[in-house]
DNA sequence: AATCCACAGGAAGTGCTGGGCG
DNA sequence: CGCCCAGCACTTCCTGTGGATT
């Protein structure tokens, strides 16, 4: 659009104002000091520590809701004890929702060992035995991380679980201790008693960080990944306390910090302010929003339009039944065959639930009892989120025109 | 007090999809 | 490979209901 393509290239080029290494904000990066959780590290460390003198450990489990330092604990304590044990000990780290089936969290642990596993082709069974006697081979413990279990239970069950919880009863001279990370409780119903009693010998809770908490994270990681004095005093505090009130989550706290510089240093700021820190709140909103919208099946969709559409011609008090016809008239402009009204109504609930729309059941006396519904998000994240497949939207607007 | 509107929302059934299993 | 089954989106049919109007 305006500017060219050169001067946004340039831009990268030429040196921050604002940062002095961006990378310290990612999700992923693990810092050197993990401040307010030196308790949750020492209790991990503790179990763990057997593992030097050629112990098993205990199986952990650990949980805690999002954004509360459970992976990053466990890499910090799984790097520090791979310093020390140098290669008497064996560490593999799993993330179960890229690896979601049991073959793949196997086959990843065998290729940890160096043992390759084709992609596919193998029976999962085999792949079990390939890595019961690459492991045993080696003559070690082996410290196994799952991340996200969860993911892994729901998709493929629990029989990984129940395999490498008792892979020691086939291993003469290698064990194997596991920590899985969830931040779901409930998904622990599903697992078979035994996998459940073994995997949680120990178990650790990670509290939400409050936003004193936060804003020590975040100044922690600030120091690192800005320059001297880019922050204004203010934004910190705003930052950690938005985060705060999402269950102390520690991954928004960053991204909100991360996209408020970003949004500073597009603009060509020389400091970020807690302007840029309340856009760039509005910004994860509203691509929250937008992905929900752009994700909905398509009749979701068409009584989305129906309800933005209706509000546009300044429709007040709209009802379930305006809705549908508007509905009914849309789909047959599109020519698409329309759900009954009946399913309309529970699309407008389900819509509700999402929090797009808002719908309250009313009863107008005499003209019946239905719902009142409104828009509860702005109209660009409605149009953005529809835009896509529904460039039929302009087309509508003239011919509703 | 009775009526009656415009739906809400429950129950049961249909048709389709996709994964698991022999 | 066919078969079965669960889960889902949706339909059909239905009874229930708060309160303005009669």
């Amino acid at each position: 659009m305006e500017g060219g393509i050169d001067e946004i290239f340039e831009r990268f080029l030429v040196e921050s104002k604002i940062f002095r290494d961006r990378d310290k904000l990612l999700p992923d990066y693990v810092p050197n000091e993990l401040p307010h959780r030196t308790q949750q590290i020492m209790q991990l460390a503790k179990i763990l520590a057997p593992a030097l003198g050629g112990y098993k450990p205990s199986n952990v489990f650990i949980y805690g809701l999002t954004g509360t330092g459970k992976t990053a604990v466990a890499k910090y304590v799984l790097r520090k004890l791979q310093e020390k044990a140098q290669d008497r000990v064996l560490f593999s780290y799993v993330n179960c929702r890229q690896n979601s089936t049991s073959y793949r969290v196997v086959a990843e642990l065998a290729r940890s060992l160096g043992t390759r596993i084709p992609f596919t082709g193998l029976s999962t069974s085999e792949v079990y035995r390939r890595f019961v006697s690459s492991l045993d081979r080696r003559g070690r413990i082996m410290v196994v991380v799952l991340d996200e279990i969860d993911h892994l239970v729901k998709k493929s069950g629990d029989d990984v679980l129940y395999f490498l919880t008792r892979v020691n009863e086939q291993l003469s001279s290698s064990k194997l201790s596991l920590i899985g990370i969830t931040n779901d409780l409930k998904f622990t119903e599903f697992l078979d008693a035994r996998v459940k009693s073994s995997l949680g010998e120990e178990e650790l809770v990670f509290p939400p960080y409050t936003a004193r908490e936060l804003e020590d994270i975040l100044r922690q990681r600030a120091a690192e990944a800005f320059n001297d004095g880019v922050l204004e005093p203010d934004v910190i505090p705003l930052c950690a306390a938005i985060a705060a009130k999402q269950n102390g989550d520690a991954r928004l706290a960053l991204d909100l910090l991360l996209k408020a510089a970003d949004i500073a240093e597009r603009e060509g700021a020389s400091k970020v302010t807690a302007d840029h820190v309340r856009q760039a709140q509005k910004e994860i909103e509203k691509n929250v929003t937008v992905d929900v919208i752009r994700t909905m099946p398509l009749h979701h969709k068409l009584v989305l339009l129906a309800v933005y559409l209706l509000e546009k011609e300044g429709a007040r008090n709209i009802t379930t039944g305006v809705i549908y016809n508007k509905y009914l008239e849309i789909s047959r402009l599109l020519g698409i065959d329309p759900v009954t009204q009946r399913r309309v109504s529970d699309v407008i609930n389900e819509l509700d639930m999402a929090g797009i729309i808002n719908a309250r059941v009313v009863s107008l006396g005499r003209y019946g009892r239905t719902k009142i519904i409104k828009l509860s998000t702005s109209v660009r994240s409605i149009e953005e989120g529809l835009q896509e497949d529904l460039f039929m939207l302009g087309a509508l607007e003239m011919v509703t025109r």
